[in-house]
DNA sequence: TTTCAGTTTAGAATGATTACAAACTAGTAT
DNA sequence: ATACTAGTTTGTAATCATTCTAAACTGAAA
């Protein structure tokens, strides 16, 4: 109950109520180096590998995914694939989307450059642009 | 059958032979002048419309739209929503698409800009560069 | 006019996600 | 400590989009 101070915090502060549930899951998820794409069912096996002593059922990972997303800690990204996709690295950035085998890789941020945007439709502004280069062989 | 030859042709040259249920669905798509966005389910209800005499069965559509597509008569637009939407404009352009109503809008190609773009990872080639720009109240 | 590969169809099957209602629990007040 | 309550978790059923299937149908070539 030491190690996990800085996810209780990290939940406490985005006023989800840190179950042990979350807390495994965000340990899980943000407790790493390099930034993680994941869909729920992904995920769900790992989590609920044989190994694991106490399972967390699929309907609550999709509620704490989908939790973690709204507050900020996850990012959804888009795909022409029928499942959602999840990003731990929620810093504007954007992804190469392999259609073959499905894979996501991220685009560094200085490879990539917009030099002119559109401005909003009235009544609207913008809340992210997102960028996917979808690949094929070559 | 003298307004379909130029659908008919256009069925004919992507080795697609011109039922009259690819001919109802591809004038309903493309005899028109502002692009069309749409999901099956969306075209579904249009076809099939209670005054429709001959309906198209849902199997159908979809077996259509995945043929046109692969034509290259339409193309596929990605959103975070769980359905997939499609284009009548198959050349490159890009979305807002509207997180509160889920609805496309097309960004004219003169209103965004990519100046930098990065290579492909190798073994692989850059198929199609999609930005979406979501939108919220503001 | 026959033939057959390509197409359509209704309905079953699948896969992802959401809904539900009962059981549980973190945190607060007593 | 104890009880309380709103927030959470859970298994299961329900829903929604999409794909599969196998039988019936049809365009167009011979």
């Amino acid at each position: 109950m030491n190690q996990n101070m800085e996810i209780v915090n990290r939940l406490r502060s985005s006023k989800l109520r840190p179950t042990k549930q979350r807390i495994k899951i965000a340990e899980f998820l943000f407790n790493r180096e390099k930034t993680f794409h994941f869909t729920v069912e992904n995920l769900n096996k790992i989590i609920n590998k044989k190994s694991s002593l106490e399972k967390i059922s699929l309907a609550t990972i999709y509620n704490t995914i989908e939790a973690f997303k709204k507050a900020g800690h996850l990012k959804e990204i888009l795909t022409n694939n029928n499942t959602s996709y999840f990003d731990t690295n929620v810093r504007s950035h954007h992804h190469f989307y392999d259609d073959d085998t499905n894979e996501l890789t991220d685009i560094n941020f200085n490879e990539i450059e917009v030099s002119k945007l559109p401005h909003a439709p009235k009544g609207k502004k913008i809340k992210e642009v997102e960028i996917i280069i979808s690949l094929q062989k070559s």
